[in-house]
DNA sequence: CGCACTCTACTGACAAGTCAGTATAAAAGT
DNA sequence: ACTTTTATACTGACTTGTCAGTAGAGTGCG
């Protein structure tokens, strides 16, 4: 993990390298979990120069944040902007997030970390980010409702239930693995569980009464 | 808080209010998170009182998973023993589910960190424990699903997605209250998303193809 | 030189855990 | 009944370790 930190072959900034090591450890740790010492070692500095970097460990924490959310906004954007209708949106949403996640590991469990928090870090930040983009979909899925491209479910409750389905099965990932002895991100399970959950999402919001 | 602190009226044993204040103190701040003192204060002693009845702050967490898994246990087995079949099984424990983290809003929070955390404090002993339930399960689903009683979808990966969503309805409620304004945990809020749920898990189970 | 960056060495704060006691009450001895 | 002993529950003061953050001295490069 630190074999290269001596080549001086631009192995990427180390404000680059720090962020990115401090992603995981707070991803691993936590806030207060998370040691800098730990950080700087996976970043192949000592750990002043973090703090020369980034001013506070808290500080350093919130860049995470937001180079962790700023990557997630332009991928959303992205998937909501397809011009598609019914279920092939909706699918194509959970889709985005599935991959976005399977590259973003870290993201998940920093975030849902946020969320368990409640008065929380960066809470009210995160929820006044994330709240257009939720509105966005709300309004999608009754539009589509009404228009009878899906079936009738609250939407807000939909959005909940899709996104704790989704967001479990990236953050609780290590406690499957202990669970059934497979790895769940291994890429072929995490296609299984796409595909079961697409399966149960369209049964209850497809309108035709397919097998 | 300490206004019953001298009244010998057995405000029941300081071992269980100590119990108490750190179950719910991990899991408003996690392990590390957590600060005995802050416990102590809680429960109304001084911290040397939390090390006089569990050695130490990894014992006395040791203790609070034990408690708080032990009464889910007891809740869970009451739950699958009704000898229902097909979706009403499904509803039944979902319903208890719900009703069981209302009451232990802590449970929840602290079983999600143990769960993110991965290379957790007791992630082995809590794998342990859920595996032969969750097998359990699955082998319902299988037999019911096989007799045409539910409609066919993965069993496991069913599980999980019920798990995922019922679960972070509860552990990320603070963070659904951020971002709705009204409290997911007020009892008519928690209705109305456990209606939902049934709703959305039906549409996907149960075998008529009903409205 | 001066600037950007990183280092070694250190400090101050704070938290877990230890310890030597005090208070209270139940048991045991006379 | 009354002291003495023993156990339980708890506390204030202390020790020890750890961690974020600081100071200041290099190092290398334009």
């Amino acid at each position: 993990m630190s074999s290269a930190a001596s080549i001086p072959l631009r192995p990427a900034s180390s404000r680059d390298l720090i962020l990115l090591a401090a992603r995981a450890e707070f991803a691993d740790h936590g806030f207060d979990g998370a040691r800098l010492q730990a950080i700087a070692a996976r970043a192949g500095v000592r750990h002043p120069t973090l703090l020369y970097h980034f001013e506070s460990k808290e500080l350093l924490y919130r860049a995470v944040i937001e180079s962790v959310v700023g990557d997630w906004a332009v991928e959303t954007e992205a998937a909501i902007s397809t011009g598609l209708r019914g279920f092939d949106q909706v699918a194509a949403l959970v889709d985005a997030g599935f991959r976005f996640f399977e590259r973003n590991r870290d993201f998940v469990r920093i975030v849902r970390r946020e969320a368990i928090e409640g008065g929380g870090r960066m809470e009210a930040q995160m929820a006044e980010f994330v709240r257009p983009f939720l509105e966005d979909a709300v309004r999608f899925l009754r539009r589509e409702m009404r228009g009878g491209r899906l079936r009738r479910h609250d939407p807000l409750e939909l959005m909940q239930v899709i996104y704790g389905a989704v967001f479990t099965y990236f953050s609780d990932a290590r406690f499957r693995a202990n669970l059934t002895g497979e790895d769940p991100l291994d890429a072929r399970a995490l296609r299984r569980h796409e595909r079961a959950l697409m399966k149960l999402l369209g049964a209850a919001l497809e309108p035709a009464t397919g097998s």
